[in-house]
DNA sequence: GTCAATATGGAATGTTCATTCCAGATACGG
DNA sequence: CCGTATCTGGAATGAACATTCCATATTGAC
């Protein structure tokens, strides 16, 4: 008899080390949940780093990594290590082969596959088209007048919802007062008619354009409030009344459009705001 | 007159040294070529390997392999090995480079410029992550699943909630029957208490997990209904009661995270159930 | 063929790193 | 409330490492 205590195997390869660390992750002690945690989410740190240097990045001491590994039956952190460091030799071939099989024959895949990395490419292409796009100057020029404000409307409807709606998520967290306009019921026009001109509007619309949205916008915009908008084209309804605008053309896949640079710049506008204001 | 002899700038990537490598190739010295060969051949064992074992699979001695690096400017070895390890990093996602310009730049422009471009950054890397992360067999299960669903019930909170916003607006157009949970009121759990084993449920929920979202998703689970998810890590409460889950880590900015990503793959699974639905 | 300049191998060195060990902290059971 | 078992942080340790140095070998010029 040798020991009483199961003994798992040691894990031989990177997915049988994932699936030990998910299946006892519960057993796990404190310190070594938080390099699982970590581990699992940050495995190219894992492959490339040392034991101090990783220690630091994931807040623990270069001895909880050695008994982390210890813990799944390595000798030490470095017989670990060796497997985050296959994987990632294997992964860069195999993640090449596979985008050139994305490209070459798109047909002989399922047709799921062939929509997501569509969206995804849709993704990529609009990121990048609103990173030309937006003129910095213009950008903290907005962010300036909406910084200065009392209180921001969040002006959107249908497709754009999404995005003002996650904006007053953010800015609920940092503490920044919004409100968020196209909620429900009919009161949107009573909540626009409390603002003054201290306050200023986020107004978001793509087409085909709200015409509820265009026209609180035009009324604000008429009642000297100023407004900034994010809308897909210099003939939207809300260029004309606006002090600053900005155009985002999300690629399109397939005629449906993702939301991915607008939230992308949604985020830039909320937190440059929020970092203005902290600032004085 | 510091030096008579052409001082070469020292490689900066991977690609600037291969150039200096296959230009000077012929005035280097017989184990220098030797080097530069197998540096070129087996790009991986630099990367991966310590200067006693490269030297032994190139059949030369550590210290050659310190002079070769100096050669090319380098301080040392290890300055050398740095490039190849970056070049392994870059491979999964490309990005970086262009992320280096912009954090060099960086300092002199307007802070709202920082942030905006720090989100657009971000934004492209995590589409490359979750482009690299989502296995095309999964994503097929997940989608074959919904779309053979009665209802769709969306289950998401705070910072997840625009997503499913969008996926039910999306939905809507698509004429296919969802029901998002979450809206207001506490009428979620009457609504979801509605669900039967032919309908199917997706949730999504991001760090730090609302603990509603991983009930309702658990108590949809252990009725039998079917539960897709999407989160940003293994250690999700929402992986283990999930038919099928993705992980989808957004990069962060300052903390902040957009959801470019998330809505990338949104909109492709919506689009996708749609498509299936059409199709029979 | 001889000399000088360069290249090379291999041992010596100093540094960095993973690992171990121990003392204190924390959680747990009685 | 106390005692025990486990966990954690941080310093000590010893091994592995890149690097340097020097003696020898090789090359090329005269």
């Amino acid at each position: 008899m040798s020991d009483t205590v199961e003994k798992p195997p040691v894990p031989q390869d990177f997915d049988a080390l994932r699936t030990a660390i998910l299946e006892r992750k519960g057993e796990l002690p404190k310190r070594l949940t938080q390099v699982a945690a970590y581990a699992l989410d940050h495995p190219d740190e894992i492959a490339f780093g040392t034991a101090a240097s990783i220690a630091i990045s994931a807040a623990v001491q270069p001895s909880t990594l050695v008994r982390f590994a210890q813990h799944f039956g390595f000798d030490g952190f470095s017989g670990l290590q060796l497997l985050f460091r296959a994987r990632l030799r294997e992964r860069t071939s195999s993640y090449e082969e596979r985008l050139r099989t994305l490209e070459q024959d798109g047909a002989a895949l399922a047709e799921s596959t062939t929509i997501f990395n569509g969206f995804v490419a849709a993704a990529h292409r609009s990121v990048d088209a609103i990173a030309a796009a937006v003129d910095p100057d213009a950008f903290e020029r907005a962010v300036t007048l909406l910084a200065k404000s009392d209180t921001i409307y969040l002006i959107a409807k249908r497709r754009s919802y999404p995005i003002s709606s996650y904006m007053a998520y953010a800015f609920g967290k940092l503490k920044v007062r919004c409100q968020l306009v196209g909620t429900s019921a009919g009161i949107d026009d009573d909540m626009l008619a409390m603002a003054t001109s201290k306050d200023a509007a986020f107004a978001i619309s793509f087409s085909p354009y709200a015409s509820e949205s265009a026209a609180q916008a035009r009324m604000m915009a008429s009642r000297g409030i100023p407004v900034v908008s994010l809308t897909d084209s210099a003939f939207s309804p809300l260029a004309e009344c606006s002090t600053e605008w900005f155009e985002v053309v999300e690629a399109d896949h397939a005629g449906f459009r993702s939301l991915s640079a607008s939230m992308a710049f949604a985020m830039a506008l909320t937190v440059s705001i929020a970092e203005k204001r902290r600032r004085g």
